[in-house]
DNA sequence: CTGAAAGCGCTAACAC
DNA sequence: GTGTTAGCGCTTTCAG
């Protein structure tokens, strides 16, 4: 393995010529930088990113911190990653995924000084690990948003236009009996910010439209899925959309729905949120999805982390990314607006109140 | 940020007897040892990895490689990631999941003396990884197999095993028309291991029961699912089982399956093959599967790179680890036996030719 | 525009 | 059982 002090040789330089062609720290000729890219490439050099980083005080290592629960990555999550990774690698930066789940092995991963800066998935409300970084002094930028954000950079999506969008695709087709399956009870009164979030932006966009907002909440699995629906029959029977923001339950619902006979789309119309392509066509029909920013998120974050650890501009970043509706075979016209509705004319702005 | 020389001043001994607690490359008295220990936890002293790095030209990080398509992780990945993380944390290394899809980033990433060694996932028949990793003298352990797997460590699924048990559950069952749907035909003629090797398994399994083996090909997708069942009926119509190998596809089948009108399991029992119980839950009735063994795979591997690594034990591990059965709800006995059969009280083994 | 040299924080001989 | 010290390969003053 050739050092820097082969490369100097082989070209007849200083060591620190070499050292400052390759940081572009400061201006050398044409011909000596020549002279010492010649010398690397006959000596196949590669830096030593142990050595580098030692001198220089630099990892150049961004770590992505994710909690990796047995669920695993779904698509969506997937995207994040593959583009915070091409953002890395185009800054020169390599990005590494750290599985920590435990808090004192990100600690530990803080203080050895081996990352340059960090991104954080899968924010709590109120996520110890911010502290443990910020204590550490390592830079980092959120992929979400804790409770309070002040001083904080995150990237997150824009749950209230999702919601409205959703909605508004929904009652655009003439639905009027819209719930809501959220995540679990649980997680809302944990403060799980995607669900407490959508949460009110439904509340508010069903307000919006003059029309009441029912909510169940389901956890995370099929049979959540199963047991939300059932809940949604029973508290809104006549029922004739329901949203979803719940990738795990989404199929128990789906399953539920045809075991009692309903059809997707014709009898009831079906949303997912906050969903990646891949998910939405396993279904059959394929799901109309707000599809989720993935990849988008994933390098934005990188990149002001980036600029946050170079000083290069704010360390501030605050950012909110849309999902944009896609429309596919999961939803269409709401049935015939009730046969008694229809027999007398009345309600043609499908926004009466239930049981009429 | 405390040093080694803070700790060693503050302890009253020399850096190289700090060095050596934290490294017990040589025996250190109670005594001493108690007040270094002392020492360090006062400061909040951390190593700094760059600096062990260097000095010990060995950077206690062992890469994860795993080549991010879109599609994302499945569950079963997943858990190779977290046993992979779980082991390295226990041998006090930073794993790290490099999602390097670029062979150069590799390249870069291995000549750099970043990574003590690796671990690649999704391993192809022809892998250009293998052969630049060792180039760069990075030790590897694979998850999957290469073509030729001589002089190379690797940790596999044993599929020969898993389809006999596969297949042997369903036949236990009294099902003689049994389909299998594999990958796309692209991949089987790539040479993709799995796909090849459970298409061989599948046709001594059946063999080996008296049934004549049909084996479809399907696209990664639920719309390959789709054309995979369509095909599958085409091709045996009275099929009263399928087996799958393809979490993209499964979903697909189910769907068509549903579309045709035939019930799972009373019409046909479905098994899904190296398959996470979390994406076999998934499924309304959940999936009768051959569980993968996830996080066994991810540990071995990397014990085995780590023992590698650190000049312990065999450099050539090779195993495989077989799936288990565990059935759900999408298998149930055969129908009563074709009525002509039946009727006539012909063909007890149920191994007669199709289309009786 | 280029060199010389002093570290970065640690490990691992080599001494005792 | 412990101390001394020479590097590991690079960055970055400080000089020219």
């Amino acid at each position: 393995m050739a050092t820097m002090h082969d490369v100097a040789r082989l070209a007849r330089v200083s060591v620190s010529t070499v050292s400052y062609v390759l940081t572009g720290a400061r201006p050398i000729s044409q011909a000596t930088r020549d002279k010492v890219l010649a010398a690397m490439t006959e000596l196949g050099y590669q830096p030593n990113a142990m050595a580098r980083g030692l001198a220089s005080r630099r990892s150049r290592i961004v770590g992505l911190l994710m909690p990796m629960d047995e669920r695993g990555l779904g698509a969506t999550e997937t995207a994040f990653v593959t583009g915070a990774a091409a953002a890395a690698s185009v800054a020169g930066y390599h990005l590494v995924l750290s599985p920590v789940g435990d808090l004192d092995d990100l600690r530990r991963l803080a203080s050895q000084r081996m990352l340059d800066g960090a991104v954080l998935m899968e924010v709590q409300v109120e996520d110890e690990r911010v502290g443990a970084l910020q204590e550490a002094g390592v830079p980092l930028v959120l992929i979400g948003r804790t409770g309070d954000t002040t001083g904080l950079s995150y990237v997150d999506i824009d749950f209230d236009q999702t919601v409205r969008e959703a909605v508004a695709h929904l009652v655009s087709l003439g639905h009027d009996r819209i719930v809501y399956v959220n995540h679990s009870a649980a997680a809302i009164a944990a403060g799980y910010g995607p669900a407490v979030r959508t949460r009110d932006a439904f509340v508010a966009a069903m307000t919006g439209h003059g029309l009441e907002p029912v909510m169940i909440t389901a956890e995370d699995s099929a049979a959540g899925g199963r047991a939300a629906l059932t809940a949604a029959l029973a508290q809104a029977p006549d029922l004739t959309a329901v949203l979803v923001m719940n990738e795990n339950a989404i199929f128990g619902i789906l399953g539920e729905l045809t075991n009692r006979g309903l059809a997707v789309p014709r009898d009831v119309s079906v949303v997912s949120m906050v969903t990646s392509p891949q998910v939405a066509e396993l279904a059959t029909p394929a799901l109309t999805a707000m599809t989720s920013p993935g990849s988008a998120l994933g390098r934005i974050a990188v990149e002001a982390l980036l600029r946050h650890v170079t000083g290069t501009g704010d360390d501030n970043h605050q950012q909110l990314l849309p999902c944009a509706l896609e429309v596919r075979g999961s939803t269409c016209p709401a049935p015939a607006t009730l046969a008694v509705s229809v027999s007398d004319g009345s309600d043609p702005t499908g926004s009466g109140p239930p049981g009429t």
